[in-house]
Order: C-alpha cells, then structure tokens, then sequence
DNA sequence: CGAATCGTAACATTAATAGTTACATGAAAA
DNA sequence: TTTTCATGTAACTATTAATGTTACGATTCG
C-alpha cells in the first residue's frame, strides 16, 4: 500500500500558513509542497470541516489557520483527516470461523492496539506551535552555519 | 495499498503444522488459509531461510516445523519476514531540502519510532506456544457450549 | 517411469493513495 | 458588469505495493 502522507502534507502547509498574514492560495502551497492545487484543497478542506482553518474565494482568497497553533495537536490533525489506518500489517482475514485465526487475530490485534494508542498519546502532546518552535531553532543553526 | 497479511498468515500456518506429526503441504495449508500454494510456498520460503521451518520435496513432502514452539516469537516471524514496514503513514517527501519539512518529518518519525519500538517488545513476548495455549483454551470453551 | 511436491519466474489482480482534468461557484477588481 | 482569481468537487488516471495465478522446472519417492 502507499503511504498515507497527508498528515506530513498538512503540517507542512500549517506552518507556512503560520509564517503569513494573508491567505494563502492553493497553489502555493502546491508548489511550495510539490504537489497538486486540487490535491491541496480536498485535504485542507477536511481541515476546515474540523474547524481549524478557513477558506475564502475569489481575489485574495485562499486559506488561513483560526486556531490557536498551541491548540492544534498532531492528533487533531490525525483525527481531522479521519484517523486513517495507522498499520500496513494487518490480519487475513476478518471475522473468520476458525479458532486458530480467532487466537492469531486477538494477539496481533492487542499488540497493534497498543502500539496505536502510544502513538496517539505522543500526537497528543505536540503542537503546531512545537513545531514552528522547532523549525525557528532549525532556521537559526542553518544561518550560523553560513556565516 | 493493501495491508500485509503475512504475519497473520503463517501463524496460522504454524499453528497448524504444529498439530501434525508429519509434514505439512503448500496445498493443504492454502486450502485451510483460504489462499493459493504457491503464495504459501513463497512465505513460508522466508521462514525457511530464518531456520524456523524446513521443506522437503517430492512424495510425502511439505513442511515442518523445525524450531522450539516456546522459541518462537512473533518478533521472529516478522524479522523472517524482512521486517515489514508497520505505518500505513508516513513522511510526504524524504531527504527534504526544506527546512519546514525537516522538522515536521522528525517529530513525525520520533513518534512513530517510538511506537514500532513498544510494537516490537510486544511481539517478542508473544511465542507460538502462547498462541497455541490461547487456540487450545478457545477450542475447550467452545466445546463446552455446544454441550 | 510417473506422480507428488517444492522452487520460482512472469504476469494479472486488487486495494489504497496521489495526481490530473474539467468545470461550476463565488468574490473582488477593473 | 465583465473579467480574473480563487475555491469546490466530480470523475478519471496513475502509482505503488500486496496478493493471486499460471506455467514450468527440479526433486523425491514409489
């Protein structure tokens, strides 16, 4: 299966987004992400149906984050995007009759659980504004290193 | 993409095998997994070259377990396998330029290495002799029912 | 020899994400 | 009000990786 890279795509165009005033159009954050304008809109719309950005058409339009960055969550990205499948591993087979698949199945499936549900709580604890921070401290090493 | 089955798919087979005394075929375990043989064969040829089971060819030929059911993790199984991606999500780009997209991709990767890492120690617990308790315990209650 | 069985290459199918084209809708500028 | 810039969205195509299938060679046993 392919990736699911959205999440990766979004937190990128949040934070250019972070970095400007105005709107900002589909297709710079096309470019910006090389991809797709249409690509852009269908996954920042899924964001704007959980409320943390908007869009405007016409002159000037494009989108903007209205949530606070401290409020945003890796998570809250993850769940606007509709919690996708987190595992490329999975089972054969759903709801079989054998019990030998029903023991294979329970076991993978508690150990995947698991995993999933630290994977959530670390989405849980960083934020958009983590992020910018992050990127701020990468910036500043980059320039010192030019000089 | 499809999610990979074959974890799911050769404990099944193992579970199997091991309540056989004799070798096992690629066409009588495709047939119990609902599957094709030559998918089996192809499978069970990485748990061979992992040392897990043996194949013999010709009359009476198939497979078998060769190695200690207690010694059998669910981590081995995986590491046989060739160690499979687990995340169904993932970076957007690699090896970016950008430095937005570098932080993005560490925290993002921080998180989910640390929930392979939690995945990987749960499937090192798990043994196939675990798996046939659970099976054999399943199969007792279920024969209680039915009386 | 002949049947049973694995080994494996080559190709087809399926499932899931991402990309593209086309056009409708709406808003602001000229 | 017309033009231009933008989103909204449906429909289709491309890509990618797993799984399934066909075909045939190699080996072992009776």
């Amino acid at each position: 299966m392919k990736k699911d890279s959205r999440l990766s795509s979004v937190l990128h165009a949040l934070l250019h987004m972070a970095e400007q005033d105005k709107p900002v159009t589909s297709d710079i954050l096309a470019m910006c992400m090389k991809t797709n304008p249409v690509v852009v809109r269908r996954t920042m719309g899924l964001l704007r149906n959980a409320g943390l950005v908007t869009s405007e058409r016409g002159h000037a339009g494009g989108w903007r984050i209205t949530a606070d960055q401290n409020n945003i969550t890796l998570f809250d990205l993850h769940e606007a995007l509709g919690e996708p499948t987190v595992f490329a591993i999975g089972n054969r087979q759903d709801s079989p009759d054998c019990l030998v698949e029903q023991a294979v199945n329970s076991a993978l499936d508690d150990a995947f659980a698991e995993a999933e549900a630290l994977l959530i709580e670390r989405f849980k604890t960083v934020t958009l504004a983590n992020l910018a921070a992050d990127f701020a401290q990468r910036h500043a090493t980059y320039r010192q290193q030019k000089e």
